[in-house]
DNA sequence: CGTAACTGTTAATGCTGTCTTAATTAAGCC
DNA sequence: GGCTTAATTAAGACAGCATTAACAGTTACG
């Protein structure tokens, strides 16, 4: 899961970041309006997390632009402002959620789960395919009922394939989305969990496309 | 936009009904779970308002019920307890939202809006072509519903021919197409690839135009 | 405080499917 | 029939991936 975290203020921000990656979300980090605007051009983000109040620029502003561009990526306002005409103009500029600060960092969380929910077209939390179960918020992963004992990376690896099942992720893709933009692996280390996981899970779990990169397959039969 | 609500005060539900319709909302009102179950099965709602109160089972339950059924339905739910963990507890049993009462009508309609919005947003830009699916987004070539396995340089083929349909593609257009302008190949590694593309997908997929190059035919028949 | 167990990354090796090449056969055209 | 263009086939080169092992960093626990 890639979180886009535009947030001024470096002690909030930090916070952030460190509560959110205990919970299994990757994060970047934006101080800027202009930043973040670049940030999104440049990978791809599962949500924004949007704080109204930059340095160079409103976060609404920033927002309405985002839409005008198409962009349909979820977006969670987090903001002081709390009156009631303020938090329609967040929607109405394209938001989907609206938080309050000061905010509990279990809501936060919460609330990411259910965006990304509705933004990949599934109906409840628990992500199901083919017996293996994946619940993004308590992080557990079953197969026919059975825990599986899953290392943090391979849960991102599982959690990036079953968001997108169907879909062929390029092995650069996975990065992005177990590192972040910034700072990525320079070896097979992809490789290395896809490995990992088609032994817990079944050789299965994971088809390789050649040349394209990996997409979701089927586990193990159940013993 | 067809709303349902599903509140046991009628009090409240009246003055929704009210002030909702005026907004361009069609509402349905329910006073129990059992009743709003049984709308759900009978007929097609864009969003459900969900109170948590309600006298024959506590809404919650039947949040859980409706997305064990698979049902994704944007639902956002009204209630007056106010506990962070409550309010998660709303998110992960699989709501969209989570409105306290007292709440505002405005406030109410524009996250209405939020959530149709994003519902409303899914489209695919699948190629179909006689029988021949192509999804661009996930790279899956599907016969007729039958996956087939195309590798890297067959997919592109395909892509370029089911680009300009009826278009005759020359051997040196295809080539800038798989290989970019640069450096293409100087063998007749297209035409391999176009014979493979025909073992795979039937002898007239593609259509040869003597001394112009191809163009998009039509594949296998189902079988 | 130190050891053991676990996790993540790197690197080396070997295997496998894909791509390209090239040679041969078949088909269309004048 | 001779010439040109395309289809078919097979073989080698190559790239991409699986697998394994080693190492460093981290956590758990005595």
């Amino acid at each position: 899961m890639h979180v886009l975290l535009v947030e001024d203020d470096p002690l909030i921000a930090q916070g952030l970041v460190a509560g959110l990656e205990l919970q299994g979300f990757t994060l970047d980090h934006m101080a800027h309006a202009r930043a973040a605007e670049q940030a999104l051009q440049l990978g791809h983000f599962d949500v924004m997390i949007l704080d109204l109040g930059l340095p160079d620029e409103d976060g609404l502003q920033l927002l309405t632009r985002i839409r005008s561009q198409g962009k349909d990526l979820p977006v969670l306002i987090l903001s002081a402002r709390d009156t009631v005409l303020q938090r329609v103009a967040g929607l109405q500029a394209g938001a989907d959620d609206y938080l309050l600060k000061p905010f509990d960092l279990r809501e936060l969380a919460a609330r990411l789960h259910s965006l990304l929910r509705r933004s990949s077209g599934r109906s409840s939390n628990l992500i199901e395919h083919h017996g293996l179960t994946f619940d993004p918020s308590s992080q557990a992963v079953q197969l026919h009922g059975e825990a599986v004992n899953l290392s943090r990376r391979e849960q991102a690896l599982l959690a990036a394939l079953l968001q997108k099942p169907g879909h062929i992720l390029s092995a650069e893709q996975l990065q992005d989305s177990l590192y972040g933009l910034g700072d990525g692996v320079e070896s097979n280390a992809i490789n290395v969990h896809i490995y990992n996981l088609r032994r817990k899970l079944g050789s299965d779990v994971v088809k390789t496309v050649r040349g394209l990169g990996y997409r979701m397959g089927v586990p193990h039969e159940p013993t």
